[in-house]
RNA sequence: GGACCUAUGGUCUAGUGGUAUGACGUCCGCUUGACUCGCGGGAGAUCCCCGGUUCGAAUCCGGGUGGGUCCACCA
């Protein structure tokens, strides 16, 4: 071996290896599959970031950690990227960043936005992870606006339609006026806002009625006045009508138990429609129907007087209207929660429209219990799941009425309306741009495309099946369940629950075998990063500062599910980390020079002295713990374990416990042994860190074991086998005896402000007669360590150094 | 209003039925032939509060309080 370098430059080290890796493939996929699949399905990021956080880099490093062990224990790893740049996610931030909307670009032009911005967001993804040194297989990439995703999200509704678990009705449906298209619950958000209760007098007969409201700018949909049957104030009613005040009508007075006498008045109006309530009472008592709104949110023609209002205009005008004629007797402010679309944060609000739902409301049960089919890491994240299923108040509404997106794979035939799907085999297609292949069983050969795009989450849910190349010529058979679905906690009611409904409805399967949770990166005050807060801290810049190496150090600092702030400390103890990896490595092969590692094969307990044993015994017991951390995820107790030993154990002890056996060398075989111990430590330790530290690891591994270990890389070797023949509780007692009087003279020295290096003429050790035993055999080597002349013992219950 | 998580030295953090881990900071010392991004040492914690179980609880159970998250509440 060569001269050594002085210092590691990781930015130079870390562009070396990620390229060395993409040259050499060390991360791809081995189709042949001669060895067990380990199958990540990775969540596909939004294409909608123009800078990622640190955040983001500490979510996707979490699995990589993940990816990289079960690599090194031998698994071929599936570790494909996808972007998730289809839908209205990807829809709104075109529309925010070049500023237009539905209304105002064609649909063409709107598309080809949409593609062009995906691309560069695409790159901004490829280089954050590549610089952090993921271990992706890059050909394994997918869109989900891709050929493939369309195809399978496309089959995966035809094969839902045959299953019978699609509705396709014409009914109330929570809708975005911003967005103009139907919605889900899941894409619902809660937010506190701020509102005013007004009391409005509804006349009946000669009884004045009064109902308070958030929404008057609803009174002219009101179909109906609601009271509590047992209520006595208003028992006189049954029967009656009342007026509605400015637009004059009349609508009847009925009585639901739903009603809760306390609230208000005990009356409340029903509107068409202003909240999920009205949507059910208009059906149970086949209300007739009033739609005052347009799908943009203005008033529309039914109200020509404050036609062409917008919604909030509209209130403060009506209320202004009310207030003239004497029908609002009072206002009060409160603040109430309101669900808000979680894209644009406008109000939910209500449209009937014909749209495809997926039927998930009667079958709650069934799909909590293909929930517990999947092993939850951390397990209490399954209870957000199932709290999710049992509180479902919608089925999957699937139509957006949107551009950009998956187009519905059907037709209505023009004469008997019967739908019409193309051959799973001709999947993608566009049925707004050809036509079917073949003619309706009717005999009718005009068809009507479906014009509406479907929910973002028909395709995310796929996910393992785009993976399987799922109905196309080159499925992969049995890739579904794959085995790790890793994503964050925030998403288990959107992606965690698509996907186990679609890979239930379809294959009656689980998607993955295991699914981990990971948290959130977060500012330094545990608050959500937001670029509009300024607490947005970019990954470029504290890689290019710390190094990938450094940023993955603090990702793995966080408990699995666990939400985690950003402390710039903790980056800067990953670098020092680094730093001191490499001197250690720096120090150990220097002590290497003259050692013919490829003599050895297995390391042999009985070639090795006491220290030696102690620092190996040691360590398997880490080999052991950092393994059982990683297959249960739990990344962050492997790391911190293996922290701990290679800076108390191997750096602050036994490297300086063998300066006197390496470089005052006149015992060859001690040295030997040392040097023996120092090899086999020092490369257990690197492959214990390396999932965590990918470059220096390698960095030092490519410097000196590769020549004896012949792999390519660290990240192919294989992970350190814990074996009991390696364990050795004699000497670890031992040693941890030495550690101890060590301890003692090191603080003797620096009470007294001496060196360490200062010599000391008598040191007395008093313990228990069987210490005394053990402590016979390392005489020398506390003796050397301490630079000790003269060395006595005594018996004593308690352990005692005394100096002189 | 409900659920889940959480509460540990100045700050962040680990963990456990027998009073506690590491990091940062702080103080003192050491240029020990890898490392001052270092080494050695010190100070600093009644482990949120109240009950219960136990020989023993900070650790288990119940209740409370604070924080976080999710859900419900939209008249």
């Amino acid at each position: 071996m060569d001269e050594l370098p002085k210092n590691y430059d990781a930015n130079i080290s870390e562009q070396k290896w990620a390229d060395y890796w993409k040259e050499k493939g060390t991360y791809k996929f081995d189709e042949t599959r001669k060895k067990k699949i380990f199958s990540i399905d990775t969540p596909p990021p939004y294409a909608s970031a123009d800078h990622l956080h640190v955040g983001h880099a500490m979510h996707y490093s979490q699995f990589e950690f993940i990816a990289r062990y079960k690599k090194m224990k031998g698994f071929n790893v599936f570790f494909p990227m996808g972007y998730d740049d289809n839908g209205l996610p990807t829809e709104r931030f075109v529309e925010k960043k070049h500023n237009v909307n539905k209304n105002t670009i064609t649909r063409a032009n709107f598309i080809k936005l949409c593609l062009e911005e995906t691309k560069k967001c695409g790159v901004v993804y490829y280089n954050l992870f590549t610089r952090l040194g993921f271990s992706i297989d890059w050909d394994l990439l997918f869109q989900t606006i891709d050929d493939r995703s369309r195809h399978v999200s496309q089959a995966s509704f035809i094969a839902l339609y045959k299953k019978k678990l699609l509705d396709h009705t014409d009914q109330p449906t929570t809708w975005c006026m911003t967005c103009q298209t139907t919605i889900a619950q899941a894409d619902f958000e809660n937010v506190d806002l701020q509102s005013t209760f007004n009391d409005i007098v509804f006349k009946s007969e000669n009884q004045d009625l009064i109902i308070s409201t958030t929404r008057p700018e609803l009174i002219p949909a009101c179909v109906a006045l609601f009271t509590n049957p047992d209520d006595e104030r208003y028992q006189k009613l049954k029967g009656k009508f009342a007026a509605v005040p400015l637009f004059n009508y009349k609508v009847p007075i009925l009585f639901d138990e739903t009603v809760d006498k306390e609230k208000g008045t005990g009356l409340m109006m029903c509107c068409t429609f202003g909240d999920k309530e009205d949507v059910e009472k208009w059906y149970k008592y086949k209300l007739p129907l009033k739609i005052v709104f347009t799908e943009d949110g203005r008033l529309n023609d039914s109200v020509p007087e404050f036609k062409g209002l917008k919604i909030k205009d509209a209130r403060a005008k009506i209320i202004e209207a009310l207030k003239n004629c004497g029908a609002l007797i009072k206002q009060q402010p409160i603040t109430h929660a309101v669900n808000v679309h979680e894209r644009c944060g406008t109000e939910v609000e209500f449209m009937k429209k014909k749209q495809w739902s997926i039927r998930v409301l009667d079958k709650k049960d069934e799909l909590i219990e293909a929930g517990n089919k999947v092993n939850w890491y951390p397990e209490h994240m399954k209870i957000r799941y199932e709290h999710w299923v049992r509180n479902l108040q919608w089925d999957w509404g699937i139509s957006r009425q949107r551009y950009y997106g998956v187009p519905f794979p059907l037709w209505y035939c023009d004469k008997c309306g019967s739908v019409k799907f193309p051959e799973i085999k001709d999947l993608p297609i566009d049925p707004r741009e050809q036509n079917p292949k073949t003619p309706c069983p009717c005999g009718n050969n005009t068809f009507t495309p479906e014009m509406d795009v479907m929910d973002t989450w028909m395709t995310s849910s796929m996910t393992p099946y785009i993976n399987a190349h799922w109905t196309m010529q080159d499925e992969k058979k049995d890739f579904v369940p794959m085995s790790l679905r890793p994503q964050a906690h925030d998403i288990i009611r959107t992606w965690a629950f698509y996907t186990i409904v679609k890979a239930h409805f379809l294959e009656n399967k689980s998607p993955w075998e295991n699914i981990m949770i990971s948290g959130h990166g977060q500012d330094p005050h545990g608050k959500k990063m937001s670029k509009s807060k300024g607490n947005f801290v970019v990954a470029d810049e504290v890689i290019q500062k710390y190094s990938a190496d450094a940023l993955r150090y603090w990702a793995a600092g966080a408990k699995l599910g666990e939400d985690m702030p950003y402390q710039e400390k903790d980056v800067l103890t990953g670098k020092k980390t680094i730093t001191k990896i490499w001197n250690a490595s720096k120090f150990t092969m220097m002590n290497l020079k003259d050692y013919n590692a490829s003599a050895i094969n297995e390391l042999d307990m009985h070639q090795l002295e006491t220290m030696d044993r102690w620092l190996i015994s040691k360590l398997m017991r880490l080999v052991k713990s950092s393994t059982d951390s990683f297959e249960k995820y739990e990344y962050s107790t492997a790391k911190r374990e293996t922290d701990v030993f290679f800076w108390q154990n191997f750096c602050d002890s036994y490297l300086e416990f063998i300066k006197h056996r390496t470089y005052n060398s006149t015992d060859e075989e001690s040295k030997l042994a040392a040097q023996k111990t120092l090899y086999y430590a020092l490369l257990t330790q690197l492959k214990l860190f390396a999932p965590i530290m990918p470059f220096i690891t390698e960095e030092i591994y490519q410097m000196y074991f590769k020549e004896f270990e012949r792999e390519d890389s660290i990240h192919t070797t294989t992970w350190p086998e814990f074996t009991s023949e390696l364990v050795d509780e004699k000497s670890e007692r031992t040693g941890d005896l030495v550690v101890q009087i060590i301890s003692e003279v090191r603080k003797y020295k620096s009470t007294k402000q001496l060196s360490l290096k200062a010599e000391l003429n008598s040191v007395t050790i008093a313990c228990k007669k069987d210490e005394q035993e053990l402590l016979a055999g390392v005489a020398q080597d506390i003796k050397a360590i301490g630079l000790i002349k003269d060395l006595s013992f005594e018996t004593s219950e308690e352990l005692c150094v005394v100096i002189e």
